[in-house]
DNA sequence: TTGTATGCGTTATCAG
DNA sequence: CTGATAACGCATACAA
């Protein structure tokens, strides 16, 4: 900066301002920087910027897994929100440890990011004593336990009704769910929306017709053969994930049975693959790119302390019909 | 920091001495600074330790697309090794528009980043001219026009020639490929790998028996489908990846045909979906995330100036015979 | 409108 | 082994 300085025969102060945009210099001065930028191939160092001003223009996301399809998306949508508002993301994969959150955490409290983005569903340990940064973390797809910390996401339960609905409306009477792990909240939220669902559309729910998986096709292969196993098996099965559906048809499949022919089935996320599997995947759609961006946009007005960052923002969802569930 | 020096009892400078280990501080001091830091919860603050130590232990990642799963198990890698080696990684989705590459790209001019792991296949614009940094970028996966920058890969002429002999091993005599986009580096590896393989085996390559996708599914199912046209059409396909070989399977089945039965097919990557797939793909499996892991490994060799810190990486493929390709 | 001076939090140099 | 101090590159308060 002092190299321009000197070209633009100016002193830094009045390079700094130039380059800051302040309406403090004139349009001759400025003209004059800038041609020494150019010249220069010039660029501003951030981390002295930073130290001065006391923010890094960083922020930095908590995934559980980066490799999962669902988070990469929902990456993508930060990313170029970021992107827009002059931030630069910075990705740590959490893998479930508490240390390693702990770990990517520490660097709000350094200073090193501005604001948090939790994609996995909670507060790393060091962060739920500290209180101190809750004005700039939000969470995305997964409510954060605690209710500190403002969502991004659909209405999980209003999703999994509208699935059950729509079971129903094919002509279901006995509808079983493959729910997530147990604990989970999307779990919770989505097996709330079951039991509503099927309410709304004067079934009684069994409990037998409930099996958990942990969100795996494997998981959700062995839900399904236990659900099958039953006296009475479901006609219909709506599944808290993609992975799980597909695991659920793959058990039918494995005793000779197929779908939507003999069990109708629905999953949730439409990942990638979900149109393109055989058969093509009922399922709810989430706006996982704008949630990202949505999140970015909400962390953004926090950090800038903006008056209207409130509270967490609801996304619509959209039910996908496809070959799986009809006949 | 200086509050931690009051604490301690100590001036700042043997506050920093303990805290970057030098041996230089008596195990007492040391104790009493480290009881102080515990104390607090101080930091230390990585934008002034960087303005000072010109280094901003942080590394940038330029992808195409990070939702695209193969690109975000590399991600995965790359994480890893960072965290292991100290170093922040940021994510730079580039959408393969030059003007996005090149501001990111300006992230390592300013001393943001320390290094560039390019994921994207070229270089930015700026970056082509200016080979002040030829030292901290690395590539992964595809190689970069110019032999610049070291690769950190398998040997994809190889691995397509070993798909192409497996298809021969099964007694196909014309087989077909869909390859990439025309232009594109791992296009023209793996098609060179096919023309080997067909020598191998003592095929004759057919010009015919090749179609040209851009890597999507639609791209590979109307690939297939024109190679079905043909008078006489190939027994056998091979894919440049493994979305094409699914848009095969598809081309196939609109015209009652399937996979492997009337043909079979084998793509390359061994996506997350690959194996679950019906039928499931015979595929070239990368070592994805070990390739991101390298890539960084290398990265922090080159950046800590190492002396070993040379040329390419090749890493070992394997191929992963599933129902796809065989009857 | 511009320049001077100071400090942001660390680390490295140089004395002691 | 420890302390004082300069410097990293920039932005701002204060003067002019």
């Amino acid at each position: 900066m002092v190299d321009i300085a000197r070209l633009a025969g100016v002193s830094v102060a009045t390079v700094s301002r130039a380059l800051t945009g302040s309406p403090l210099v004139t349009a001759e001065t400025r003209e004059r920087i800038e041609a020494a930028v150019r010249q220069t191939g010039y660029a501003v160092n951030p981390l002295a910027r930073g130290l001065r001003r006391q923010e890094a223009r960083q922020i930095l996301v908590l995934v559980p897994d980066i490799g999962n399809p669902f988070f990469s998306e929902v990456l993508l949508g930060i990313e170029e929100e970021a992107a827009a508002r002059g931030f630069s993301m910075l990705v740590g994969n959490t893998a479930k440890d508490p240390a390693r959150e702990d770990r990517h955490a520490g660097q709000l409290l350094t200073g090193a990011v501005d604001g948090l983005i939790l994609v996995n569903g909670r507060l790393p340990p060091r962060l739920q004593r500290d209180r101190d940064f809750d004005g700039r973390i939000v969470a995305v797809s997964e409510a954060i336990p605690g209710g500190r910390v403002p969502v991004v996401g659909i209405d999980n339960a209003a999703a999994a009704a509208a699935a059950v609905a729509h079971l129903a409306g094919l002509g279901h009477r006995r509808i079983g769910h493959v729910a997530g792990p147990e604990g989970n909240i999307l779990t919770r939220q989505r097996l709330a929306g079951y039991g509503a669902g099927l309410r709304a559309a004067g079934i009684e729910a069994e409990p037998d017709l409930i099996r958990h998986g942990d969100f795996t096709i494997p998981s959700g292969e062995s839900a399904m053969a236990a659900l099958l196993a039953l006296p009475t098996p479901p006609t219909a099965v709506f599944c808290s994930n993609d992975e799980m559906a597909i695991g659920a048809i793959r058990a039918l499949r494995i005793i000779g049975r197929e779908a939507p022919r003999d069990v109708a089935v629905a999953g949730f996320d439409d990942i990638q693959f979900a149109g393109t599997y055989e058969p093509p995947l009922t399922t709810i759609r989430q706006p996982r790119r704008r949630m990202g961006a949505e999140a970015m946009a909400l962390l953004g007005r926090r950090i800038a302390a903006e008056p209207g960052a409130g509270g967490d923002v609801t996304l619509p969802f959209a039910l996908v019909e496809r070959r799986s569930s009809v006949r």
